[in-house]
DNA sequence: GTCTATAAAGCGATAGAC
DNA sequence: GTCTATCGCTTTATAGAC
């Protein structure tokens, strides 16, 4: 049953970012992470040089597919039709497998700053707040840019600093990010 | 020029603020703030018994103030008028000397998560949110109201996941809140 | 590919002198 | 109120056997 395994290394990226998500990168051990696998430390650094690499590998996959959606939206006009499509397919990705990778990225900021995998996605982030709300836009434009990301990560993740179920539905976060994606009486580009 | 001080306390706080929001709380140690401070830790701990003794006296100060808004607001109907002085309160709240100590909430929610201190902060913020959405109002509504909070923090913190001035000045994150808890055509309160 | 054992460093915290 | 010195523990990471 514990035999011979290959799928240790997913094993490993998928416990760890459990236990990321749950209780922080820093409070989280390698030893924590090996004992919940029944494996030791030593067989860890076997699949991961370091610590920082397992951030690394769990961000990498998440990055390739901001890049689809960026270079996507990249190919079309940009039109509020557009915008509002990006944040739809990005609603789709962190209600997929993707949803522990944000989270964990937006609770543990700090961490992320001096690791290097850190600011490889700060740099995706950044095309993608150009996306939404270009820098050239009105300011309240590029903050309602910011928000209607932050509402899909929080319908995703209700407990943002409480947790009433109701107001953590992907549906209803989709639906507000999607409003401040849109023009206002008055406005639009 | 280093000699008797008696405010020892506050430069204490002072400075650990300052690197926590720098580098994280968990990255910060005693000894750094001590060697900042240019005394030793041992110092350090005949002022606080603990180092979430410090983190519990920031969030202290900051919690009262948030007191006086939800009393303040206790006292009022509950109309979109009063929501919105809240907000305007909130903001100058943000603005004024505790933006830092909000920063270090956002970005340290793994560490202030099992520090108690982070608890009875977590219980204020959830009747500020009641506040501005309520629990039997649309979950839309709810959404944003936490929205037009996390506006006003970014409004202050511009490299939420960046830094764009432009889009974190604060009168347009008070403007983009405003709108947030107000309501929408064919809704209100 | 996983193990035991350990190195090297940093941490929070305390004791006791001054 | 600040110091020196140190305790006890945990951490990341490595060496080398199997």
């Amino acid at each position: 049953m514990a035999g011979r395994r290959t799928d240790t290394r997913e094993r490993i990226q998928r416990v760890a970012l459990d236990l990321f998500v749950e209780q922080g990168y820093e409070k989280t051990s390698l030893r924590e992470i090996a004992e919940k696998l029944e494996v030791t430390k030593a067989a860890l650094y076997y699949h991961f040089r370091t610590k920082e690499d397992i951030v690394h590998s769990l961000i990498e996959d998440i990055g390739s597919s901001l890049d689809e959606i960026v270079a996507w939206a990249g190919e079309q006009d940009r039109s509020v039709r557009t915008r509002q499509e990006v944040l739809r397919r990005l609603s789709a990705l962190i209600q997929g497998r993707f949803g522990p990778v944000m989270r964990f990225m937006q609770e543990n900021q700090p961490a992320l700053k001096e690791l290097h995998a850190g600011h490889v996605l700060a740099q995706r982030m950044k095309s993608l707040f150009t996306l939404l709300g270009p820098d050239d836009a009105d300011p309240a434009d590029q903050l309602r840019a910011r928000l209607a990301l932050v509402a899909l990560m929080i319908g995703n993740n209700p407990q943002f600093l409480d947790e009433n179920p109701a107001a953590g539905s992907s549906e209803v976060a989709l639906q507000v990010a999607l409003e401040l994606a849109s023009p206002r009486s008055g406005a639009g580009t």
